[in-house]
DNA sequence: TTAATACTCAATTAATCTATTGAATACTTA
DNA sequence: TAAGTATTCAATAGATTAATTGAGTATTAA
């Protein structure tokens, strides 16, 4: 009588446990935070993990035998993506405890700003409020298609890489407020940094276009003429 | 420039894999789903999941070091209980994709069922407008410490322990609905057996109290006279 | 056809994790 | 104070995992 009960719980507890040990590894989880945020090569997630390019592969057939992610063959490239929205909003339940319930993940953070004045991410709300009245100017850091995958509606999109090139379309006169992938993203305070440096007055929003959905905001989609 | 950054995001990602780790053991998760019911001494924990104690309080520890659970001393005995509700949540958000996600799932459940036929869950919504009317009986199989933490309101309080003793207070003109913990928890599977045996029309509600509350129904808490 | 690119595979090593055992600690009751 | 119960600790062996390396496959471009 318990022994079939034992086995079936074991079948299934071992099944939970493969989505577990997919999400154990940190490199892992950064994968699937980069694919969060769209689909890309094997290539490209190597190189923004800063994993070696056999290493990432190995982690993303991992995901994949999880069935977090999906791949397609496109010519010579394989394209990962996340295999549903689900697993983004999997990534983020787990996220927000992690940063509810470790303080280390508070401490980290407040460490990598130290000695970046002015960086703490601004008030939201307040933000969104200026937003809507367009008293500032929202800029999107992201590449393009991070951009074109969604985004805050009226946000000027000018990839990092690109910033330095188009100061120009930016005004002196008006807050500046730069957002990119999330709180672990540092485009954002690498453009804010510039932006500042460069006479702007810029600030930061810790939120990314995930969290901002979650909180049940617009979220705009596609090219946007600037 | 890159180096800084790497460090950061490695050492947040480090940070979120410790959740991840903690939830990478079938034993762990099946420790973390008892907790979601309630709080519990240790040596509970391990006769439920077919542990040692030695071995249960070992990952106990590792989910504590993960701030997922929490222990009080309470004379001889060390309670654990889940650190907050998120936790219970977060468990279920996995579950939940690891039955959308992974097919075995479904088939364990099949093959378990197999050969009890009609065992298969009602529909949820038919029956809870049963409930509704008061045109079936509903009986939670639970221990009664739980039943107390939370029940469908209205139901009836019978541990399957004491099934047995407690027939004669069960209709045998009106459908005898039975749950328990959830989908993976086999008491409300013993208890419509047993009654079926004994003459009574009995059916499982595969659903248990978190998903239920999950799905915005009203629960009832602490006692009920019967 | 050849060379280059993108990715995967297989084998190795080092590190980590799990379950087991027996002993140690802490509290309660007799 | 002694015995019993509940839990944790420490040490171990076996299993699993991560990163590395070098080779292998598939596709594209020259």
């Amino acid at each position: 009588m318990k022994n079939p009960n034992r086995a079936f719980k074991d079948e299934i507890y071992e099944q939970f446990a493969r989505i577990g040990k997919a999400v154990s590894s940190p490199k892992r989880l950064e994968l699937l935070d980069l694919l969060c945020q769209g689909r890309r090569t094997v290539e490209v997630l190597a190189k923004e993990s800063g994993l070696t390019v056999a290493n990432a592969s190995q982690h993303l057939q991992i995901l994949r035998a999880a069935r977090l992610v999906a791949a397609e063959k496109e010519g010579q490239f394989v394209i990962y993506r996340l295999a549903n929205e689900t697993v983004c909003e999997f990534f983020r339940t787990m996220r927000v405890l992690a940063e509810s319930r470790l303080a280390e993940v508070e401490q980290i953070k407040r460490r990598f700003l130290e000695g970046r004045e002015g960086m703490e991410p601004v008030d939201r709300k307040a933000l969104l409020e200026l937003v809507r009245k367009g008293a500032v100017t929202v800029l999107d850091v992201r590449p393009v298609e991070e951009y074109n995958a969604g985004h805050i509606p009226g946000a000027l999109s000018i990839p990092l890489k690109n910033l330095r090139l188009h100061l120009a379309e930016l005004p002196h006169d008006q807050d500046i407020v730069a957002y990119c992938r999330g709180p672990y993203c540092v485009l954002s305070i690498q453009a804010v940094e510039m932006l500042r440096a460069k006479g702007f007055h810029a600030v930061r929003l810790e939120e990314g276009i995930q969290d901002l959905r979650a909180l049940g905001l617009p979220i705009a989609i596609g090219e946007t003429t600037k």
